[in-house]
DNA sequence: AACCTTTACAACCGCCACGGT
DNA sequence: CACCGTGGCGGTTGTAAAGGT
C-alpha cells in the first residue's frame, strides 16, 4: 500500500500561479505567517493548491529579498566551487548566496553554468574489444554522472590555471581519454603514479576563508575529511594515487582568468568538448 | 510565415529525515 | 519503538519564449 497523498489531487490546481493566487498567499503569510503547517494553509486561505506547492511558491518567488537571474561572476565562482566540492547539494549552495533559492541555482547550473564550463560532450562510438588490464584498475564508469562531471570540471579548472601541467601528467591524459571513450565495457589501465605533484602543492580543495570567504559560515557543511565526494566513489583507488587531482585550485575571483570559456578555447585542451558556449 | 529545435525556468514528483504521538 | 504527518530536498518534467531553417 502506498503512502497517502499529501492532498486531494483531484481538487488541486496545478500549473503556473496566477497573480490572484500569489496575492492571496503572500498577503496571508505576511499577515499571519505560515503557521508551521503548509498542508493546512491553502484550505485556510481558499486556495486550490497543494500545501507543498504553496511552500515552493513562497520560498522561491514570493518571500522578500528574492533575487532572480542576473547571476554575477562572483556567484558563478561560488556555485562552481561548491558544486565541485559537495556536488548537487543545492540547498547548501543556496545558503551561501543570499537571495538565491536552491531551485534557481539548480536551474541556472543545469541550463547555463554546466554548459559554459563543461561544454557539450560528444559521445564517442564504442571501440570494440578495447579493454585495459591491470589488477587494480578502477572503473570510472561506475562513478555517478555527478561525480564524473565534477572530476571533469575540476580538470578543466586545473587546465585553466596551469595548462602545461596537463600535458606533463600521464594520468591526466589517460583520464581524458577515458572520459572521451567511456562505455560500460571499458576499464582504464592503472596509470603510472610516480608523477604526483609535490606534497606542498596538494590542496584538498576545501574552500577556505582566504579563497572564497564563506567556509566559516555556519550553513556550509564540511566537505568531509578533506576529500571530495566524487573521490569517495573510487573505493579501490588509493588515496595517494589521486594526489594529482588535488593540484591547488584557486578561485579566480580577482584576475582576468575567470570562468570565461574563451580562456579554454585558447588552450584547446579538450578537443572533444565544445567550449564555444557563450552566454 | 510556418515549422522545428533549443533554451530557460517554473513547477511537480517522489523520496527521505525528523519530530510528535 | 513504531507509526504518521510534515517539511525539505534533489531530480525531472512541462511549457513558453527565443532562435534557426
Amino acid at each position: 500500500m502506498g503512502r497517502a497523498p499529501c492532498c486531494d489531487k483531484a481538487n488541486v490546481k496545478k500549473g503556473p500561479w496566477s497573480p490572484e493566487e500569489d496575492f492571496k498567499l503572500k498577503s496571508y503569510i505576511d499577515q499571519f505567517g505560515t503557521g508551521n503547517n503548509w498542508i493546512a494553509l491553502p484550505q485556510k486561505i481558499g486556495l486550490k493548491r497543494c500545501g507543498k506547492s504553496c511552500r515552493l511558491r513562497w520560498l522561491n518567488y514570493l518571500r522578500p529579498n528574492i533575487k532572480h537571474g542576473g547571476f554575477t561572476e562572483e556567484e558563478d565562482n561560488i556555485i562552481c566551487s561548491l558544486y565541485i566540492s559537495i556536488g548537487s547539494r543545492w540547498s547548501i549552495i543556496a545558503a551561501q548566496l543570499p537571495g538565491r533559492t536552491d531551485n534557481d541555482i539548480k536551474n541556472y547550473w543545469n541550463t547555463r553554468l554546466k554548459k559554459k564550463l563543461l561544454g557539450r560532450h560528444r559521445k564517442p562510438a564504442p571501440i570494440p574489444g578495447q579493454e585495459a588490464a591491470g589488477e587494480d584498475a578502477f572503473d570510472l564508469y561506475n562513478l555517478s554522472s555527478s561525480a564524473l562531471e565534477r572530476l571533469q570540471l575540476h580538470m578543466q579548472l586545473q587546465s585553466l590555471q596551469n595548462p602545461l601541467s596537463l600535458f606533463n601528467n600521464h594520468l591526466q591524459q589517460k583520464m581524458i581519454q577515458t572520459l572521451d571513450s567511456l562505455n560500460p565495457h571499458q576499464l582504464i589501465a592503472p596509470p603510472a603514479f610516480g608523477q604526483a605533484p609535490m606534497a606542498e602543492q596538494i590542496n584538498p580543495l576545501l574552500l577556505d576563508e582566504k579563497s572564497c570567504g564563506f567556509a566559516a559560515e555556519e550553513n556550509l557543511q564540511p566537505v568531509g575529511d578533506d576529500e571530495f565526494d566524487c573521490f569517495k566513489e573510487m573505493g579501490g583507488v588509493e588515496r595517494e594515487n589521486l594526489a594529482w587531482w588535488c593540484n591547488e585550485f584557486e578561485v579566480k575571483s580577482t584576475s582576468s582568468s575567470s570562468w570565461d570559456s574563451t580562456a579554454v578555447i585558447d588552450h584547446q585542451i579538450y578537443g572533444d568538448y565544445d567550449m564555444g558556449f557563450s552566454m
